[in-house]
RNA sequence: GGGCGCAUAGCUCAGUUGGUUAGAGCGCUUCCCUUACAAGGAAGAGGCCGUCGGUUCGAGUCCGUCUGCGCCCACCA
C-alpha cells in the first residue's frame, strides 16, 4: 500500500484502542524475549490489583506512570519484564462471594460437587457451604473479575506482557508462599506464640498492626465504684461491660491520692470479686480517676499490665464479640451475670449500666467522649483484644539488630520521590511486634502445617510437623501429615492440620519471587530478580513494600529491587480522597470512552510522581485535543510528500536540509530529545511530556505554518525538498518521544509511512539530527509572527488579511535572523507590501499596516 | 506529640546551581469558518510568589519564624 493509500482523509481517535490493542495482542509487541544478561533486562514488580474490588481512575493514573516507563525502557533497547499479577487471594475476595452469591463457608459441612448457588442471593440468609465449595465459588468469581481487569488494561494500553500473568492463589504462589513460610521457619524467621491478639469480631481473625487503622468512636466516660474497706474507689471506663474481667487497679506509683490502696483490694461492683490496687508506671494520673481498672483484655495497656505485673487472665468477651454465655467461676456473685451472658459489647454495656446504676455504684451521669480506636482497616467494628495461637515472621518489631539492617536496607533502596524513604523508616521505626501472618479464614494459602496429638488427643503446639519441600503445595485439611494415614486425623496419637490461612501479604510480600519464577525458572529469576522498580502508591508502604523488603532480605539477603516509584492520588476536585461511599468514584471505563485512552494517559502523566492530583474532567479535553492534534499535524507533513530521490546526495538527509528555519528547528529539537530523555532517566515522565508537549505546539502553531507554503513548493523544489526532509526528520522523533505518552495515535501515525510497532523502535537520540541551525531563530519568528497576528486580530480582520508594510523592529541580531527567512515569513504573514528592518536596542517586535480591505 | 509534604494567576501546576520585565494549560474577554485540524486557530486581560524576619549587590528560589492545608506514625482508662 502506498502511504498516501494509508492516510485517512479524516484521521480519527475514534476506534484505535479497539485496533491497536488487538494489533498488539497478536504480534506480541510487548513480550519479553530472554537476553543474554541481566544488564540488558528491565523488570518491574507490578502491584497485583485486588480483583474484588473495582479499578478506579487513581489506578488507570498509577498504572500509566509504570507504563510511561516500561516503554521508555523498552525503547531505550531494554528486554521489559513486565508482568500482571491479580490478588485475588484473601478476604477481600471471600466478602464479594458470599454477597455475590448469598452463601458463607462452614468448614464442617460436606463437600457437595454438585452445589449452585442460589439464584437470588439473600444476604440475611447466607447458604452455609463447605470450605471447598467457597473455595471453588472465589475461584469461579476471580476468573470472571479478572477479565474485566484485563480488558481494561489492554484498553488504558499498558505495555504489560500478558504471558506473564500470576495471581496470588494460584499453585505457584501458594507453594512460594508455603516454601519462603517453611524456610522461615526452618531458620527461626517464623514462629507460633500464644499472645493476646487484635481482633475483628465480624470476621472472626486476627489482625496485623499494619492493617489497623484510627477511628473516631463515640462512647461515654462511666464513673464506678469499687468497694474498698472504708471508703469506695471511684475509677472512670468506657468499657463498664468489661468488669467482670477486671483483674487489677492500677494507679501511677507516685500518686498520692492513691498510696495508701497500693497492696490491699476492693470488691468489684455487682460481682464482688478481690481486686488487687496496684502500682505500674504507664498509669496516667491526669487521666479519668487517676486510677484505672485492668482487665483481660480492654486494650494495649492492659495487654502491658497484665505481662508486667503477671495478672490472671480473665475473659469474659468471646470471639464473635459477645459475652460468655456461662458466668465465670471468678466471680464471687455471679447473679448479675446473667443479664449480660450470651450479650454483644454493646448491648452488655447498656445492661451493666442500668444494674450499675440500680446498685448506686455509678455515680453522676456517663459523660459523653469520642476517641480514635483500633479498627481493621476493612472492618466496621473495634477490634477486640483475645488470646489466640499465632504464626508471626520476624520484622523487627521486637529484635533491634533485625530493625537496624531492615532501616539499612530503607537506606540502599532509591526512591522516587526521594521523601517517602522517611515512610518506610518511620513505620520500621514504629513496630511494636513481629508480623502476624495467620489468618483464621478460608480462602487463601494454608499454612503447610500439622501438629501431632498425643495419647489423650491434644495437639503438641511445640513440635509441629511439616512436609518436605516436594510436596508443596499442600493442603493439611485434605492431605494427612507425613508418616500419618488420613485415618488418624484427630484421633489420639494421630494429628490434625492447622487450621489457618496465610494472611494475603504474607503472599503478595513474595510477588518478586512468584513474577520472576523463583522455584520454577531459575533462568528467568536469574534474569530479573532483584528487579529494578517497585511502582506503588504511597498507602501501602508499610503493608506491601515493607513486606516485600523483609521477604526478600531474609530469603535471598537483598533488596527485591533497586528503585520504589511512588504514586500518588487521585482526589476529588475538593482535595477528598476518593471512595464508594462519598458516591464520588470516577469510572474509569466510562472517561477512556469519552476522552479516549491517550487523553487519559496524557492527563496522568501530568500527575508527578508521589504527588496527589485532583481529577478535573476539562483537563483530559486538552489531551483528547493533543492526540487530535498529532494526527492532523502528521497528516499535513505527510501529505506535503517526500523529498524526491534525484535531490539526496546520500543517504542522510540531513544534507538536503538547508534552509535556516528547517535547520534552527532541528537544533531545537535536539535539545527537547535530550530534556525529555534526561527526564525520563530521573523517572520525571512529567517533565518528559511537558518539554515534548511544548515544544509540538510551538511547532505547529509556528514552524509549521511558517513553511506550509514553502512546503508545497511555493519557492521551488529544492526549498521544498529541505522543508518536507526537516518535518519528516521532525515527525519521526516526535512520534517516538510522544510514543510512551500516547501509544495509540503514535502507533497510528506509524503505521501509515514506517514499518513495525513505533514502540519498538528505539529512543530518539541527538546525533539523529543536525546541529547546525540556530537555536534562538524560532523564538524570534514566534516574536514577529505575535505582532503580525496581533495586529491582524485587533482590526478584527482574518488571518488572511494582506499587510502592506511591516517593520521589525529589535536587536540586529535577531533582525539579522529573520532576514535570512524573509520568503517564509512574507509567505506565512501574507505580506505583499516590504518588510522594513529597523534595528533598536529594545525587545523583537513588528508594526504593521494593514492593506485596505477588499471586497 | 513525632515525622513528611504543600502554599506562585479564578483553577491545575512549572519555575534547575539565587541573576533582567515570574511562565504554561484550563477558564475568561475579543476576534477569525484559514486548503492539516472549528472536537480548530489568533490576540488579550489576569500575580505583594501565604506571614514576619535574616543572608546577599540581588531572594519565588537560601536560612529562621509564624499561619493554613494534606498525609504518615504514635498516644488515647
Amino acid at each position: 500500500m502506498t502511504e498516501d493509500a494509508r492516510i485517512p482523509d479524516r484521521p480519527a481517535l475514534e476506534g484505535l484502542e479497539a485496533k491497536w490493542s488487538a494489533a498488539w495482542k497478536e504480534q506480541g509487541t510487548y513480550a519479553f524475549r530472554r537476553p543474554a544478561t541481566r544488564a540488558e533486562v528491565f523488570s518491574i514488580d507490578t502491584p497485583p490489583p485486588t480483583v474484588s474490588g473495582s479499578l478506579h481512575v487513581g489506578h488507570v493514573f498509577s498504572y500509566t506512570h509504570t507504563d510511561l516507563v516500561a516503554r521508555y525502557q523498552r525503547m531505550r533497547g531494554k528486554q521489559v519484564f513486565y508482568p500482571m499479577g491479580w490478588d485475588d487471594n484473601g478476604l477481600p475476595t471471600e466478602r464479594r462471594v458470599q454477597n455475590y452469591y448469598g452463601v458463607r463457608c462452614v468448614p464442617s459441612v460436606p463437600y457437595d460437587p454438585d452445589f449452585t448457588p442460589p439464584e437470588k442471593p439473600d444476604p440475611k440468609r447466607q447458604v452455609p457451604i463447605s470450605r471447598k465449595n467457597f473455595v471453588e465459588l472465589c475461584m469461579q468469581l476471580t476468573a470472571v473479575d479478572e477479565q474485566v481487569f484485563e480488558n481494561l488494561w489492554r484498553t488504558l494500553g499498558l505495555s504489560v506482557d500478558w504471558d506473564h500473568l500470576y495471581a496470588t492463589i494460584s499453585l505457584d504462589s501458594q507453594r512460594i508462599a508455603q516454601r519462603a513460610f517453611l524456610r522461615n521457619l526452618a531458620r527461626g524467621e517464623a514462629y507460633l506464640s500464644e499472645a493476646p491478639t487484635l481482633w475483628d469480631v465480624t470476621f472472626q481473625t486476627a489482625v496485623a498492626q499494619a492493617e489497623l487503622e484510627d477511628r473516631e468512636y463515640g462512647g461515654n466516660y462511666y464513673r464506678v465504684a469499687f468497694h474498698g474497706p472504708q471508703q469506695p474507689v471511684y475509677i472512670e471506663t468506657t468499657r463498664p461491660e468489661l468488669i467482670p474481667a477486671v483483674c487489677a487497679l492500677i494507679a501511677h506509683p507516685n500518686d498520692e491520692r492513691y498510696q495508701h490502696l497500693f497492696g490491699t483490694t476492693v470488691k468489684s461492683p455487682l460481682f464482688g470479686v478481690e481486686i488487687p490496687v496496684l502500682a505500674h508506671r504507664a498509669a496516667e494520673p491526669d487521666k479519668g480517676a487517676g486510677i484505672a481498672m485492668c482487665c483481660t483484655f480492654g486494650d494495649l495497656t492492659d495487654v502491658q499490665w497484665w505481662r508486667e505485673l503477671q495478672l490472671p487472665t480473665r475473659v469474659v468477651l468471646a470471639r464473635d464479640g459477645r459475652l460468655l454465655g456461662e458466668a465465670p467461676e471468678w466471680l464471687a456473685n455471679p447473679e448479675p451475670y446473667a443479664a449480660l451472658a450470651g450479650k454483644t459489647a454493646f448491648s452488655a454495656r447498656e445492661a451493666i449500666v442500668a444494674l450499675l446504676r440500680e446498685a448506686g455504684d455509678l455515680d453522676g451521669d456517663p459523660k459523653p467522649t469520642s476517641r480514635q480506636v483500633k479498627f481493621f482497616e476493612k472492618g466496621d467494628k473495634p477490634l477486640e483484644i483475645v488470646s489466640t495461637r499465632q504464626w508471626y515472621i520476624r520484622n523487627g518489631g521486637r529484635d533491634e539488630d533485625l530493625r537496624a539492617t531492615l532501616l539499612a536496607r530503607g537506606e540502599e533502596l532509591a526512591w522516587v520521590p526521594e521523601y517517602m524513604g522517611h515512610r518506610y523508616a518511620d513505620w520500621v521505626n514504629g513496630l511494636n511486634g513481629d508480623w502476624l501472618i495467620s489468618r483464621q479464614r478460608f480462602f487463601g494459602v494454608p499454612f503447610p502445617i500439622w501438629y501431632p496429638l498425643n495419647a489423650d488427643g491434644e495437639p503438641d503446639y511445640d513440635h509441629p510437623i511439616t512436609p518436605g519441600e516436594d510436596m508443596l503445595p499442600v493442603d493439611p485439611a485434605n492431605e494427612p501429615a507425613p508418616g500419618f494415614a488420613e485415618e488418624q486425623r484427630g484421633q489420639p496419637g494421630g494429628f490434625i492440620g492447622d487450621p489457618d490461612v496465610m494472611d494475603t501479604w504474607a503472599t503478595s510480600s513474595l510477588t518478586p519471587q512468584i513474577a520472576c519464577g523463583w522455584d520454577f525458572d531459575p533462568e528467568l529469576f536469574a534474569l530479573t530478580f532483584p528487579m529494578d522498580m517497585a511502582p506503588q502508591a504511597h498507602d501501602i508502604i508499610r503493608t506491601w513494600l515493607f513486606s516485600r523488603v523483609l521477604r526478600a532480605h531474609l530469603e535471598h539477603g537483598v533488596l527485591p529491587w533497586h528503585l520504589a516509584a511512588i504514586s500518588g492520588f487521585v482526589v476529588d476536585p475538593d482535595r477528598k480522597k476518593m471512595s464508594k461511599s462519598k458516591g464520588n468514584v470516577i469510572v474509569p471505563t466510562e472517561i477512556i470512552d469519552r476522552f479516549g485512552a491517550d487523553a487519559v494517559r496524557w492527563r496522568a502523566a501530568l500527575a508527578r510522581p508521589g504527588a496527589d492530583s485532583p481529577f478535573d474532567e476539562a483537563q483530559m479535553k486538552v489531551g483528547r485535543r493533543l492526540a487530535t492534534k498529532v494526527l492532523n499535524a502528521s497528516k499535513f507533513i505527510l501529505g506535503a510528500g517526500e523529498t524526491p530521490a534525484e535531490l539526496f546526495d546520500a543517504a542522510d538527509g540531513r544534507l538536503v536540509v538547508n534552509d535556516p528555519a528547517d535547520l534552527a528547528m532541528l537544533a531545537e529539537l535536539r535539545s527537547v530529545v535530550s530534556a525529555a530523555t534526561a527526564a525520563f532517566e530521573a523517572y520525571d515522565y512529567s517533565a518528559a511530556i511537558e518539554v515534548t508537549e511544548s515544544f509540538f505546539w510551538s511547532f505547529c502553531d509556528d514552524y509549521l505554518e511558517l513553511v506550509k507554503e514553502r512546503a508545497y513548493e511555493a519557492q521551488g523544489l529544492e526549498r521544498a525538498a529541505s522543508a518536507r526532509t526537516a518535518l519528516r526528520m521532525a515527525l519521526n522523533v516526535l512520534l517516538r518521544l510522544f510514543a510512551p505518552f500516547l501509544p495509540f495515535v503514535t502507533e497510528e501515525v506509524w503505521s501509515w509511512w514506517q514499518a513495525g510497532s513505533v514502540h519498538l523502535a528505539s529512543w530518539p537520540c541527538v546525533a539523529e539530527l543536525p546541529d547546525a541551525g540556530d537555536p534562538l531563530l524560532l523564538a524570534d519568528v514566534a516574536a514577529a509572527l505575535v505582532g503580525i497576528r496581533g495586529a491582524k486580530s485587533q482590526a478584527k480582520g482574518s488571518m488572511k488579511t494582506p499587510v502592506a508594510r511591516c517593520e521589525l523592529i529589535g536587536p540586529a541580531e535577531s533582525l539579522q535572523r529573520l532576514e535570512s527567512i524573509t520568503a517564509d515569513l512574507k509567505a506565512v504573514g501574507r505580506i505583499v507590501g516590504e518588510v522594513v528592518w529597523t534595528p533598536a536596542d529594545e525587545p523583537l517586535h513588528a508594526v504593521v499596516e494593514l492593506a485596505p480591505a477588499q471586497q
